[in-house]
DNA sequence: ATGGTGGCGCGGCCA
């Protein structure tokens, strides 16, 4: 089973490579996230073309979050249960017996911004719905953008992110609360020996000087950790025309 | 360097 997981910062803007990511991997689910786009302007016959379904929640203009999938998505959730949020980051569904929940977490602004307590409400309604969903089912991978990179070993300069948002301690305490419930970052089930990056700033040219974080990442379950095989950064729609500021992680899992 | 670039959508917000 191969899963990958993007940001690609609007849908219908970034369909054409969409479409050559799912034809070049032809992965069992596509998790997507800043789609940008209403339910109702979906393309979703154009990734039908493709062979594959879709399910998703959007809004106008920002946030947004969508599975695609060659098998049916069943059981499909869009919120968290008792946290009701305007704000569309949240796409969980069961797909050939796992349960993969897709997540849009907030980038949280500053440390001094109201959006960053919003980003730590978040991640707490999150862990209790992570907590909730493992004890339902054991095969579970908790994928997308984390707005986290999880140590300085996914920072390119430590140093110059000190203070900011996604680097902070409460927001890495809130991630390792929930890789406590029982997920592995599956990116570091195979030993590195050079730091690796999803997403690098539009600005400064931060891409050519590879000035980026790894913020995207995919958890899986100890159950599907078992059967952990590859996970790999593709750089190469980082360097495509107009492209997402982020890039595809994807993982490998046995059968 | 409190900037820089990009997306949405048409002014200003968000990242």
């Amino acid at each position: 089973m191969r899963i990958i997981t993007w940001n690609v910062n609007s849908l219908r803007l970034r369909l054409p490579h969409v479409s050559q990511v799912l034809t070049q991997y032809r992965p069992s689910i596509l998790a997507l996230q800043e789609t940008k786009v209403q339910d109702k302007d979906f393309p979703e016959a154009e990734i039908r073309a493709l062979g594959y379904q879709s399910v998703y929640s959007g809004q106008k203009t920002f946030n947004g979050v969508a599975l695609i999938s060659q098998l049916p998505l069943e059981e499909v959730a869009f919120e968290f249960p008792g946290f009701p949020d305007p704000q569309k980051r949240l796409l969980a569904a069961t797909v050939g017996g796992v349960r993969i929940l897709n997540v849009y977490v907030p980038n949280g602004a500053s440390l001094v911004s109201e959006k960053y307590h919003y980003k730590l409400s978040w991640l707490a309604a999150l862990k209790e719905y992570v907590k909730e969903q493992l004890a339902i089912y054991p095969r579970l991978v908790l994928v997308g953008d984390f707005n986290i990179a999880p140590t300085d070993d996914d920072v390119h300069d430590p140093k110059v992110w000190e203070g900011k948002v996604l680097v902070s301690q409460r927001e890495r305490d809130a991630l390792q609360e929930i890789l406590d419930l029982g997920l592995n970052d599956t990116f570091r089930l195979t030993v590195r020996e050079e730091k690796e990056y999803s997403w690098w700033d539009y600005r400064a040219v931060a891409f050519r000087r590879n000035l980026g974080l790894r913020i995207d990442l995919i958890l899986a379950s100890h159950e599907l950790a078992k059967r952990y095989q590859h996970c790999y950064i593709d750089k190469e729609p980082r360097k495509l025309e107009r492209p997402s500021d982020h890039t595809p992680v994807i993982v490998d899992f046995d059968e």
